[in-house]
DNA sequence: TGCCAATAACTATATACATAGTTAGTCTGT
DNA sequence: ACAGACTAACTATGTATATAGTTATTGGCA
């Protein structure tokens, strides 16, 4: 149910194509929802099934073309109505933690490997999260400009506000994982003298 | 990848049944890693065909009986290896945060009661791990007691630590992501103030 | 004796997602 | 004139998950 719905997102700020969603999806939405473009291409024609978007093949070249979908009224019905529908919590699956629960059955050393790569893991995403809050900053965030330039001047500082608490709230995360994790290399430390 | 371990996790202290297994998970790795019932007797039987468990029918009741699984030494071997390789990190799918970062498409109402569904949800979470801390801590926890029966003393306070370790972790997950939304309601009140 | 909750073990169906490969036209530089 | 990178749009396959049943037995209680 999200991807539709993150396309939608995409989508209400200027028609693309699949390839164009697939590309900014890497730099925007896709940091919350990733999907490959081999889900995105289907997608877009099941939501084109359903009404939610229609699309028109433009040229592209001499004798190439592309296929650029806008949404329908329908669509942006559909997307407000999700953005107003409260959201199904789905159970947890954490393999991080999974494995951390029985950490004791790993050799300490790839006990040691395993939090060390989730340091890692999440300080790239923490600094991908930084860099991404500096562009909303400075607006040189690529899709969140785009976005501002067709928004009334009174609805953008509540856009950008929203995207800011978003970012927030991941590096929030990034940094919990990162704590817990350096306790976690203190502890096999402790445990193994 | 991850379900066959988490069961292995539970049936390296004990056989069980699928059954058993099903019930136990609830209550202790489906905190981290859920699945359903209708997953877990087919993956029981694919494991088995693999070679790492075995099956033995025992009876129950009269005419009853029930099939009981086993670790087999190459099911040993299997999670043991599963818990010395790195973990890969799939690509982050979180849907509240999806929802956040267009918030400004929901009604003011809707907005806050994403964000009060978000603390409720995290709050319940925090409630159900903290009393999970505290058995592990006066060693009630069902399987945690089970399988420290079945440990060395020597080793018993480094499995203690894990566990307390593991939810250490989801505890702080869970006031991040409340104290992110209590955040988020204040903006919300300070936009439509 | 009959009912009911719990135990036990599935089956069936529809998506969702990951991973990998395919086909074809365009644009730029040498 | 051609190579090579990029744009564009898929297809194919296998596995994972969610959701919703089904069938049968047991053990305890009224």
């Amino acid at each position: 149910m999200s991807l539709p719905n993150a396309l939608l997102a995409l989508l209400v700020v200027e028609p693309m194509t699949g390839y164009d969603l697939h590309k900014h999806f890497e730099a925007s939405v896709g940091h919350v929802w990733h999907a490959p473009d081999s889900q995105i291409y289907p997608t877009l024609k099941r939501m084109e099934a359903e009404g939610l978007l229609e699309g028109e093949d433009i040229p592209w070249g001499p004798r190439g073309k592309k296929r650029q979908y806008h949404v329908t009224p329908a669509g942006r019905e559909a997307f407000k109505t999700w953005m107003n529908t409260p959201l199904e919590y789905a159970r947890t699956r954490d393999p991080a933690h999974l494995k951390a629960a029985y950490l004791e059955w790993a050799e300490p050393d790839a006990a040691r490997e395993h939090l060390l790569a989730h340091i890692e893991h999440h300080s790239s995403m923490l600094a991908q999260w930084q860099q991404t809050m500096k562009e909303i900053e400075d607006g040189t965030s690529g899709m969140l400009a785009r976005r501002l330039a067709h928004t009334p001047k009174k609805d953008q500082e509540k856009t950008r506000a929203f995207k800011r608490f978003t970012y927030e709230g991941l590096i929030a995360q990034a940094e919990a994982e990162i704590a817990w994790a350096q306790r976690g290399l203190r502890l096999v430390d402790k445990l193994n003298g």
